[in-house]
Parts: C-alpha cells; structure tokens; sequence
RNA sequence: GGCGCCAUCGUCUAUCGGUUAGGACAUGUGAUUUUCAAUCACAGAAGAGGGGUUCGACUCCCCUUGGCGCUGCCA
C-alpha cells in the first residue's frame, strides 16, 4: 500500500495595485496566510496589475508594506504584467479552439442590450452572434474587438460549485452570458488572468471576499473550457462599516496605514482581525498569532459580515500594550513622542512607562500627555477645587509647595511619604477634603483637569519643574 | 430590475435537536478614589415573522420580510 501524499496547500493573495492597502484586504490576505500555516503551506503575493491604467508601483509598494508590517510573509511573488507570455499563450489555444471569439460589438451596442434585457427583466449578459461567424482566422482581431469565451445561453445548465464556508453555491448558466476574457492577446481580463494563474500557481484553494462569489461560476467555465482542474473555494463575510455595508472609505480609515499611523500593534491588528467572521474553539479572544494559527479553520468561519468595531480593537491593543515592559513601552513610544515633542531623553521616557500602559489604547495617544515634555498652560480658576475657593487653593498650594521644598530628598522621591504628608495637610487644613490638596497640585502641574495622579506626576517630572509649576500657579491672578 | 449570499444581545461571537441561550467589547451601577483612566464586582441586553418536520427546535426544510453583495472592454 502507497502512502498517498496530501496535496499541497498553496493559497494566494491578490491584490491589485490601484489602491492602498485596506482593511478588508489586509484581512482577506490574513486569512489566507493563517490557513496557509496552519496547513504548513505556501502563501503567493500575486498582484494583479492588468488594469495599466489604473495600477501603480506607488500602490504596490503601500501594499506590500502593509502586508510585510502585519507580518504576513509570502513565499511566492509574482505579477500578472509579467507573465503577458502566459495569458497570450492559453488566450490564442482558447481562439483556436473556438472556444473563445473576437467580439466587434461596440459598447453603445452592449448598453443598448442591456437595457433591452434589463426591460425585460432578465439577466442583464452580452450574447454574442458573433460567436457564431467562421473567421478565417479565429486568432487575429479583425477590428476593434476583445475576446470572449463562448458560453451556451441556451444550457439548463446549473454551475455549483461547494464552497468550504458557504455549502452549495448555484448559478444558472444562461444568466452568464459570453463573459470577456481579454481586451486583445496581450490584456487580459479579470476573470480570465485569474484562472490560468491559480492554474499555473497549483493554488489549491482560493479563499476570498464574498464579494466575488459571483465571479466564481465564471471562472468556473473559463477553467473548464481551458480544461485545467479547479482550486477549492472558501468566501469569506464581508468586513462592514457601521450601517453594515461593504466597508470603504465612507466609514471612515479603511487605509491600512491610518491604523499603522496611530499606532496600532501588529499583533493586536492580527489578533482582531482574524476575530472578523472567526472564535477560537476555546472562546478566549486574546490570541498569540501561533495560538490563532494552531486553532484556525475555515469550517470555523461565519457566513455573515462582521462589523469594523473601533472599540473592540482599542481594547485588544490596550491588552497588547500591558504586556510590556517599561524598556519595550519606551522603543513603542519613542517615535511617537518624538513627532509631536521632539527629541527626548530615554531615560526620561522611561519612566513614563507605567503611565502610559495604564492609559493607552493606541500609541498616537501619547500627544495628550504635553505636560510632560513641556510646561502646561491654563485659566487660574481651574485651579479651583470645585469643593473649594480661591483661597483655600492658594492656601492649599503654599503649603503643598513648602511641603515637597522643605522635607524632600528629591533623589530619592519617596512616593509613599510624600502623600502621607500631603494627606496629613488635608486632614488638619482642610477638613480631610484631599481634593482640595490634590487638585490644585494636579492644575498645576498638567494644566489639565483630568490626569494622572499628581505626585507620580511631580516623581516623573522631577523637583525644580515641580517647585517652579507650582510657584507659576501661585502667582495666576 | 436580474442573479446570489446572509439572518442569536447595540457590536464580535458560542451553541453542531433537549442549555436558566454562554463569553468578550460597549453600556449602566457599585467598589477603589484627589480627577480621568486602569482594575475588580454586579446588572441590563438576543434567537426577524409565519408555516412545517420532530416527543422536543435558535439549531433541519419551506415561505415571507429584511440586510448585503454582484450585475464593466475594473479588480
């Protein structure tokens, strides 16, 4: 008995290059690459340049950028403008064939159909008489034509086809009409550049937005008429903006690099995305990218569109950020932190740490933190504890400065004293309000009314820009 | 209009005919507390409607409704 060898798993991602890359791509590709892993199979990066017009080098490096960022690494790359040679070749056999056929139709002409078809409530498909006409020469144009394959309108022929998450799909045949494959021998189309590249891939499954099931029956006839087998199918739910359609630009940042920009954590990206239309068996939702790919399948992936929820991906990376450590926080940080307030001191950064593990959800949001990197500006009745008056904060103030003055070895910034002493000076001054005391310290120091607490500020920011924040306060009208 | 896909809390989801329909995010309340966060505890929150099948349906089938996608000489 010979031990029969599992076929490979080779899958594909295809973008193409008229447009950054986008959430729903970056996922689609994320999908492909965890099967691939979990299989130990191979990922194909094939970009789909057909459209000249259109595609750009600017786009394809944005893409792959973006893809090399999430840590998706392909084994295989190509690019359909370089393999021209190829579509030619099964193009000219498909014409000599007569499988396929010039059509001369003008567009004004197809428009016409299909507004006849569309009155007269079928399926709006170009059947073309051409078809039927004997050239001479079947290969070459005979004018302004493009290639189209030929396809029985007249077939009770239903097209199924099992797709891995959806089951049974079915299309009438009829409803396709005599789909185009290429504009001349060396363009060719979508549909057509797509088959005889997961042909020639040996792509063994192709796992793709459900928004191209319907180019699946399509594909499904142009395979057969180039009588080359087919990959299996898995489509995948939509990602939805907010009013659940398709998600685009409308909703808001769908360019990948918005969310590399604000700061954003490959992981945790990685992490919620594949939570878009798949759970793990177990139920838990943080997920290193092995445990997601040990766990992945796509029997295991829902069938219907998953909403773009900006809340849940700020929680996921907030997981992600806790897990720091003060020294990995800090490099995360630094960059940020340097486009808004310049260079800075690491040491310095440093001990922001523990501030900012506990109050990021992304990193862009260290720009609310000016206080730290530079002296804070407000009105003077902020200062104000709203419990106290003008003259109980500058009371309260004095004291907390001759306080952190007087009895301080700044060196070594003894937290724990430190409150005792000013919680002592809100019992005996102010009634055991510590707000009173607490407050105006924060104003002082932030400028802001929500912050951190005031005496990890003051440890953090050092004693002279302490002492000099707090005679600033006290010298506001 | 045609064709197709889909349908459990506000959101992401679990359930593979028998559960008080579970979890997470979000929300609310409370605890902590000098504010805001963080953290912890608790709470509210769902099977679109109608028919079947079955001893029993969220789960299987049909219809309705609704949503979405596609409908290019774009991909």
């Amino acid at each position: 008995m010979t031990k029969v060898r599992k076929p490979e798993i080779r899958v594909r991602v295809a973008p193409s290059p008229t447009g950054n890359l986008h959430i729903g791509n970056a996922r689609t590709a994320l999908f492909n690459w965890l099967f691939a892993k979990h299989h130990t199979g191979k990922l194909i990066l094939r970009i789909e340049d057909t459209d000249l017009e259109r595609s750009s080098l600017e786009f394809e490096k944005n893409i792959l950028n973006g893809l090399e960022w999430l840590g998706l690494k392909w084994d295989e790359f190509y690019k359909q403008s370089e393999r021209l040679d190829r579509y030619e070749k099964h193009l000219k056999k498909l014409l000599e064939e007569k499988k396929a056929f010039w059509c001369y139709h003008s567009k004004e002409e197809l428009e016409a159909e299909k507004k006849e078809q569309t009155q007269k409530k079928e399926a709006p498909r170009h059947i073309c008489e051409h078809k039927y006409m004997n050239h001479e020469s079947g290969i070459m144009n005979q004018g302004a034509g493009i290639i189209r394959l030929k396809v029985d309108e007249n077939s009770h022929r239903t097209v199924r086809f099992e797709d891995i998450i959806r089951g049974h799909v079915e299309f009438e045949q009829r409803v396709i009409g005599d789909l185009s494959l290429a504009k001349d021998l060396r363009t060719p189309l979508y549909n057509f550049a797509v088959v005889v590249d997961d042909h020639e891939m040996k792509i063994s499954h192709v796992i793709r937005g459900e928004d191209h099931i319907a180019n699946t029956p399509k594909q499904i006839l142009i395979a057969e008429a180039l009588g080359v087998s087919l990959p299996q199918f898995a489509h995948l739910p939509l990602i939805l903006g907010e009013d659940r359609s398709k998600l685009s630009k409308r909703h808001g940042a769908v360019n990948f690099d918005e969310y590399i920009g604000a700061g954003y954590l490959p992981e945790a990206l990685v992490n919620f995305l594949s939570l878009l239309g798949w759970s793990s068996k177990d139920g838990r939702e943080i997920l290193t990218k092995n445990e997601i790919i040990e766990q992945f399948s796509l029997e295991k992936v829902h069938k219907s569109g998953a909403i773009f929820d900006v809340k849940k991906l700020n929680w996921i990376n907030s997981q992600y950020i806790k897990q720091f450590n003060d020294e990995g926080l800090t490099s995360l940080v630094m960059p940020f932190i340097e486009k808004y307030f310049g260079k800075q001191d690491k040491v310095f950064v440093l001990k922001l740490a523990p501030v900012f593990r506990e109050r990021l959800e992304y990193l862009d949001q260290v720009k609310e933190f000016k206080y730290f990197f530079g002296e804070p500006e407000y009105e003077a009745d902020i200062l104000v504890w709203k419990k106290s008056d003008k003259e109980k904060t500058h009371k309260a103030l004095e004291s907390v400065l001759e306080i952190l003055s007087s009895n301080l070895e700044w060196e070594i910034f003894d937290e724990k004293y430190i409150r005792s002493e000013l919680d002592k000076l809100a019992e005996e001054k102010f009634g055991g309000d510590r707000g009173a005391v607490y407050w105006p310290l924060r104003v002082a120091l932030t400028g802001e009314k929500f912050s951190p607490d005031p005496v990890e500020i003051a440890r953090i920011i050092g004693k002279e820009k302490t002492l000099n924040r707090i005679q600033v306060a006290l010298k506001k009208p």
